[in-house]
DNA sequence: AAATTCACG
DNA sequence: GACGTACGTGAATTTC
């Protein structure tokens, strides 16, 4: 039927996004057998495309289709009302990509595909409906969405493709309590929770369907408010009614839009076979192109049967521009800072990074920003870099020329930077995170190259930018200190001249991107994609939460504290000299050395390359026996560690702003999954020593506010007895008993109630040796006991606890033949060590063994934490710290209670519902007005 | 920059 | 038969 449309023509418009999301939420994640990329939506898409064109060859075949498409987050009515469609959910990781092929699959079925920038496909179908309506043709809307139920009506109607049930005026009238002329009135009084058109609160649809059929529409409504019966319901109409207008213009369709095509550009077109079959087979859709190669009389394409199963990463950087710095734009208008912005917007992704004053991310100043959306394709937007390298004498201190204001630039890129249909990729995005937070913009969503590199190649190196760089895209990117120099007359960012800093920041910023685009496909391949996007990324923002939070310290605790060990120290010192008969440096352990075993003549011998004699604790335990300076020195050196690690440290770690202070996390520091904490480390404050343990009385609560602690009993252990399934250990875990008392039992053969603390203590030594991969060595090290001794233990546990020596085998074949271990969560350590000769293969094979039980442990507490934030939502409580399986919040008196409620329940039941332990996991909890109180 | 020591789980 | 060894971290200090 060619020509104009016009009467006897039927127009056919699928909602294009409504299908992907049916499609991709129906389907299993199916990936592309060759590179593992996603493709399950588009699969489905395609299936319904094909049932959609088998299903209409009837009578009533239709004389235009054309599938429509939303496009870019933006439209008209984010102007309108910012906080539409605000509280959708980000589009799910594996769908993103997928996108614009199934705009590819449509125009593969030779099926008109139509979108449009700023507008949603509501709005153009809508258009197309009316000028089809006009034209006296019919119009049938393939959707159920029931926003476009305002269009039915003068032979517009809907099709629900699911139900495959029509939608005519009834239906509309069923759903809505009034025709489609009155749609909008209603959902302008009911408002909707999925779009975040706010209506009138407390009115929902049925309400709003008596009062707009008794006043008849919603202008005569609103005017005549004051004539409503039920006075609450009045004053919500008169209170709100700026608000009901607003959702009226968000819920009106645009039915005169201004189209770039026509009617009879939709016209219906048969397929064209080759092309069809070509993008269905590069698809890889093996059973879909063979039916449709049978339907169309045609020989199905071959498609390749690759496995990805030791396959090398597909060369995929050929098309990349090589990386050259000064191919880099500088951005200094509005203007051009808008076509980077647009650009974000119309990938739905960009590479982010930011340059700072410094490295501390909580005290350090924002002094630009660098994007990148395709390879090459970068910019640095400079921000508040001087004039010159110095200030002059008179403290002048101008900014360059050439810089966009600070403000403005934050203000221009807060909505694409919070987007949720923009991805921001980073390398170790919580450092910037951090840095927008205090300018006042909360990115999200992010993609982290550095936790993508983690979570498929801990153990194999470091994830740092220069190192991926170098090994996946074979470059060096500008050392930093070509810039900033070293040493003392090392300057600050702000300082470097702005031509040199659209060159390397833009550099960064393109590398990311290209190691995104690296990395993404490999991590379906490396089947991590669970653990970096359950594990490694949703860290990032609760991590982000508690460095910025942060930990009071009492200043004058630790001042005192520091002036007390002074005092002590110069005594000891003085001790020391006299007991040696001569001064030298105590804190030398080499003149130490020369002392005890030299001049003393000391039992002791050299060690290591270096020469030195060892002058460690466990020595001069062994020395304190004999003499008094050993035993001098141990308290020495205790009160010397206590005093420059922590009470002087620390205050000097007090934030300015805060008067906190704040570590820092590293997420992919400790190859087994745990966190690391650093600058300061918050992981190793004392707690062993009594005299240690007085630190902790320094990190306090606010005013009004407790310390809690929850930390999980025994947790590598539990998980041991699990993953080696050892019926004893697991028996005694779920019977609440003293595991290590059980195991003295079993192992010496005395009864429980005869156990004495020492045969306890030495069971305890190798339930640790365990988990660490026991020898006898260094379980008689620290025992202190004849190895001889020692072994005869080990071997005794092993005959006692035989599953135990059979974990331990069968990790390390595992390790042997895959030269990785896995935890009970999927992360994957790599032990390229385990073939190693010598000594190295020793340490490889008690780290294999110790790497699935501390990493399980790890993901747990991950786990945990990552549920935290919505557990905790409603207390009036921050979690603060993390020391491995120890979790502490800072909450106001009266909630401490509900908070270790709640909190305990999340990390009881983290491993849930991915893993179901054989143990219970237990967690103990304490509060107080300090750290040493709480614990 | 490496080695030594020691704080934590 | 000898080798050297508990697992995982970070920070301060001395020494080269």
């Amino acid at each position: 039927m060619a020509g104009k449309f016009g009467k006897g023509c039927h127009l056919h418009l699928i909602d294009g996004s409504a299908y992907i999301f049916r499609a991709f939420h129906a389907l299993p994640p199916l990936t592309r057998k060759s590179d593992g990329l996603p493709i399950g939506a588009v699969s489905g898409f395609c299936n319904m495309l094909q049932r959609y064109i088998d299903g209409n060859n009837g009578s009533d075949a239709p004389t235009h289709v054309a599938v429509i498409f939303d496009k870019g987050s933006h439209t008209f009515r984010n102007d309108m009302y910012d906080q539409y469609k605000a509280n959708r959910e980000a589009m799910p990781e594996d769908l993103r990509p997928q996108i614009p092929l199934t705009r590819e699959a449509t125009k593969a079925f030779n099926i008109a595909c139509e979108e449009l920038e700023g507008f949603e496909a509501d709005d153009i179908m809508a258009t197309l409906a009316r000028q089809a309506r006009e034209a006296g043709g019919r119009v049938t809307i393939l959707s159920s969405d029931k926003d476009l139920m305002q269009l039915v009506g003068g032979g517009v109607e809907m099709l629900d493709p699911m139900k495959n049930k029509l939608i005519d005026r009834d239906g509309v009238h069923e759903k809505f309590g009034v025709g489609p002329e009155r749609v909008v009135d209603v959902q302008a009084l009911a408002g909707d929770s999925v779009d975040n058109v706010p209506g009138a609160p407390g009115i929902g649809i049925k309400t709003a369907a008596l009062l707009i059929n008794e006043f008849g529409s919603l202008e005569e409504l609103l005017d005549r408010a004051e004539e409503i019966k039920q006075p609450k319901r009045r004053q919500t109409l008169i209170e709100h009614r700026a608000q009901i207008e607003l959702s009226k213009r968000l819920v009106q369709l645009d039915e005169h839009m201004e189209l770039p095509f026509t009617l009879d550009d939709l016209e219906v077109r048969e397929p064209v076979p080759e092309e069809l079959l070509d993008f269905l087979s590069r698809m890889e859709f093996r059973t879909l192109t063979k039916r449709i190669a049978d339907k169309l009389d045609v020989e199905a394409p071959a498609i390749p049967d690759t496995t990805p199963e030791g396959a090398n990463p597909p060369e995929q950087a050929p098309d990349w521009p090589a990386i050259d710095p000064s191919k880099y734009e500088c951005v200094s208008d509005s203007a051009a800072l808008q076509r980077w912005i647009d650009k974000a917007n119309d990938r739905g992704w960009i590479a982010v990074d930011t340059e700072t004053t410094g490295l501390n991310d909580m005290a350090c100043d924002l002094v630009g920003i660098s994007l990148c959306v395709e390879p090459g394709e970068a910019c640095y937007i400079p921000l508040i870099h001087r004039a010159t390298a110095t200030d002059d004498l008179f403290g002048n201190d101008d900014l360059a020329e050439g810089q966009m204001p600070l403000n403005a630039v934050l203000d221009a890129l807060k909505p694409m930077l919070e987007d949720p249909a923009v991805l921001k990729i980073g390398q170790n995005m919580k450092f910037d995170a951090k840095i927008f937070s205090r300018y006042g913009v909360e990115v999200a969503p992010i993609d982290d190259t550095m936790l993508m590199s983690y979570a498929m190649n801990a153990g194999l190196h470091g994830h740092g930018m220069d190192t991926l760089a170098e090994r996946y895209l074979s470059h060096t990117p500008i050392p930093i200190k070509d810039l900033l120099g070293s040493g003392k007359k090392q300057i600050t960012f702000d300082r470097v001249p702005i031509e040199d800093a659209v060159k390397y920041a833009a550099e960064d910023a393109d590398v990311t991107l290209r190691l995104w685009k690296t990395f993404k496909p490999q991590l379906h391949r490396a089947r991590v994609t669970r653990v970096y996007e359950g594990l490694e990324r949703p860290l990032v923002p609760v991590l982000k939460q508690m460095e910025m939070a942060g930990v009071k310290v009492d200043r004058d605790v630790l001042s005192r504290m520091s002036n007390a060990f002074a005092q002590k120290m110069a005594g000891l010192e003085a001790e020391i000299h006299e007991l040696a008969g001569e001064t030298f440096n105590v804190g030398s352990p080499k003149q130490l050395g020369e002392i005890l075993f030299d001049k003393m003549g000391l039992e002791g011998g050299k060690k290591g390359k270096t020469g030195a004699y060892a002058t460690g604790a466990d020595i001069l335990e062994d020395l304190a026996t004999e003499h008094d300076l050993p035993a001098r020195i141990l308290d020495w050196r205790q009160l010397s560690k206590l005093k420059s690690t922590y009470t002087d440290a620390l205050q000097e770690h007090i934030n300015k702003d805060t008067g906190r202070v704040h570590t820092s996390y590293s997420i992919a520091g400790a190859n087994t999954g745990r966190l690391a904490s650093n600058d300061p480390n918050l992981q190793n404050i004392p707690v062993r020593s009594e005299e240690g343990r007085r630190i902790r009385e320094a990190f306090i609560a606010d005013e009004g506010k407790v310390l809690v602690s929850l930390d999980y009993s025994q947790i590598e252990l539990r998980i041991l007895a699990h993953m080696a399934d050892i019926p004893a250990l697991k028996e005694a875990f779920r019977d609440g008993h003293d595991i290590h008392a059980m195991t003295a039992s079993e192992m010496f053969n005395v009864p429980m109630e005869d156990m004495t603390p020492d045969i306890r203590r030495q069971a305890k030594a190798i339930n640790f040796g365990v988990i660490y991969g026991i020898s006898g060595f260094g379980l008689a090290r620290n025992l202190r006991i004849p190895r001889v001794e020692a072994q005869g233990f080990i071997d005794r546990y092993f005959e006692r606890f035989p599953g135990i020596k059979t974990y331990m085998d069968d990790t390390i074949a595992f390790a042997t033949e895959h030269k990785r271990v896995e935890t009970l969560f999927g992360r994957v350590i790599h032990t390229p060590e385990i073939a190693a000769k010598g000594p190295r293969a020793g340490f490889a094979k008690r780290a294999a063994i110790n790497a699935p039980i501390q990493g399980t442990a790890a993901d747990i507490i991950r786990r945990a934490m990552v549920r935290m934030p919505d557990a905790i939502a409603g207390l009036p409580a921050k979690m603060l710290l993390q020391v491995h399986d120890e979790l502490i919040f800072e909450v106001e008196k009266d909630a401490a209670e509900d908070l270790i409620k709640a909190a305990r329940t999340v990390m009881e039941g983290a491993a849930e519902p991915v893993v179901k332990l054989d143990v219970p996991l237990i967690v103990d909890a304490g509060q107080g007005a300090n750290w040493a109180e709480a614990h």
